[in-house]
RNA sequence: GUGAGUGUAGCUCAAUUGGUUAGAGUACCUGACUGUGGCUCAGGAUGUUGUGGGUUCGAUUCCCAUCACUCACCCCA
């Protein structure tokens, strides 16, 4: 293996067809169903002011406190490469007063600096979803069952949804301040980091993975048991709702997000096929955010799927075995001429073309053609050039014969649906 | 940030307790086929064994360092 000068960043990806053509496919069905259910493109910088998510992520996150990719401009701005997506959707739209209720969508990539593993790289691809200024537990519903949706169109068979409550400003302290007594009683049994969360966030113990911890939480009061009589009806129509359209879920009441902005509805999707990285996904409601950007009140819910897991966790669809793809071969020198005019024509019409200009013999250019995956070839040569006629050529079945000149076009475009027909070009990853 | 594992041809992998010329499949190139790919047959090319040190008469094999990748902790997409 010879020596390459440069590799790419540790945690980043390349993606070389027909890997990036999945990639993009994915992305394609998650715009297309967005769009479905209303919701509109929204593009925001892939960095903004480091405050813009210092603020809203929450200062003891573990995103903001060592997974940020920050870095001073020129100038000695303090910006940071966007580690999720809501902050920035949420200060674009105060920025551009955009009029809300409004529903956004976005793809694109994020960074976090963290050790790569499976299912989790220094650069990702997130698609998320915001809907801002719609309070009731109908939206939960909708936006949670959405998720789900995309998954099932993908083929991800296995993905499990699971939801919560945290509660709201009224009830949360209550809960907040039981756990702590509860959690002091035990300080003992725990770890390091979660007598840290005691005082910092003790909803995190929750998530701790140690077995000592596990035990101790495991009859500590969870914020559900603790949830005010509105927080309590919220929760109860999202889980109506949620029957009512068939998504199967579990309640799970350690389930409590890393993210410190989110309050009453908190999901998650997890697959069982990703290894440690399990979670697809997942999104919670969060109505004060808004507010806390200096905005008016206004609730708001949306989530976050990870493009890569979503990649990684969705069957691969069998690789076409031919593309719609046209590939014109030259006899001699003399035909390149009528050969360029040929592809650009079919080009005009809508027909992607290719020629291999460099290949010789007539046999190396169907070599390219074969390994392009071009569903036929045009040859011309001399006969053709003097009888006004194409050999066309399909190189999934090798039958060839010649066309006249003017209908070339038309041929081309029944031969792809021909193969199409036949099976030869396998469904690809929708369907 | 912590731990473990793995680095041999473009790709997937071999190489007996350290033994001299590092192999196979596949992909690639050429020819059989002088206007035709995919099949078949016959040939051909390819490696500083990740890198740098060390032990040894001798290292792909053992030791150390370093880099990269992978998985896990952590965290989450």
């Amino acid at each position: 293996m010879s020596e390459l000068k440069q590799s790419r960043p540790k945690g980043t990806q390349d993606f070389v067809p027909p890997d990036s053509e999945r990639r993009l496919q994915v992305g394609a069905t998650f715009r297309r169903l967005a769009e479905t259910y209303g919701y509109r493109a929204i593009i925001t910088p892939t960095f903004e002011h480091t405050a813009v998510f210092v603020k809203s992520s929450g200062e003891t996150s573990d995103i903001v406190t060592k997974e940020m990719y920050s870095f001073k401009d020129r100038a000695g701005r303090d910006l940071t490469l966007r580690p999720e997506g809501t902050p920035g959707v949420v200060r674009a739209v105060l920025e551009n007063q955009v009029r809300m209720p409004c529903r956004l969508y976005y793809v694109g990539p994020c960074f976090r600096y963290s050790r790569p593993q499976k299912g989790r790289y220094r650069e990702f691809g997130q698609l998320g979803i915001e809907a801002l200024g719609e309070a009731g537990p109908l939206t939960d519903a909708e936006v949670i069952f959405l998720g789900g949706a995309f998954f099932g169109s993908l083929g991800i068979s296995d993905c499990r949804t699971q939801v919560n409550t945290i509660g709201c400003r009224e009830c949360r302290p209550a809960h907040r301040d039981a756990l702590r007594t509860y959690l002091l009683e035990r300080r003992e049994q725990l770890c390091e980091d979660c007598r840290l969360r005691i005082e910092r966030n003790p909803l995190r113990v929750f998530d701790c993975k140690v077995e000592t911890c596990r035990q101790a939480a495991r009859d500590a009061p969870t914020p559900r048991h603790y949830v005010c009589p509105a927080c309590k009806a919220h929760f109860e129509q999202v889980l109506a709702n949620l029957d009512r359209r068939g998504l199967p879920y579990d309640v799970n009441d350690r389930l409590v997000r890393g993210l410190d902005y989110y309050n009453r509805t908190t999901f998650e999707y997890i697959s069982a096929s990703l290894g440690a990285q399990d979670s697809l996904g997942g999104g919670g409601r969060y109505d004060y955010l808004v507010e806390e950007f200096g905005g008016p009140a206004t609730p708001a819910i949306g989530f976050a799927l990870g493009l890569d897991r979503a990649l990684l966790t969705a069957p691969k669809a069998s690789v076409p075995a031919r593309r719609e793809l046209a590939f014109v071969v030259w006899l001699t020198e003399a035909e390149i001429g009528p050969a360029e005019k040929l592809a650009d024509r079919l080009r005009a019409d809508g027909i992607a073309t290719q020629i291999d200009y460099d290949a010789r013999k007539v046999k190396g250019q169907f070599k390219s053609a074969d390994a392009a995956q071009a569903a036929c070839c045009i040859v011309i040569g001399p006969d053709e050039l003097v009888k006004g006629v194409y050999s066309l050529k399909n190189l999934a079945t090798g039958e060839q014969r010649e066309v006249p000149a003017d209908a070339i076009t038309a041929e081309v475009r029944k031969l792809f649906t021909e193969q199409d027909s036949r099976g030869l070009v396998p469904g690809t990853l929708e369907s």
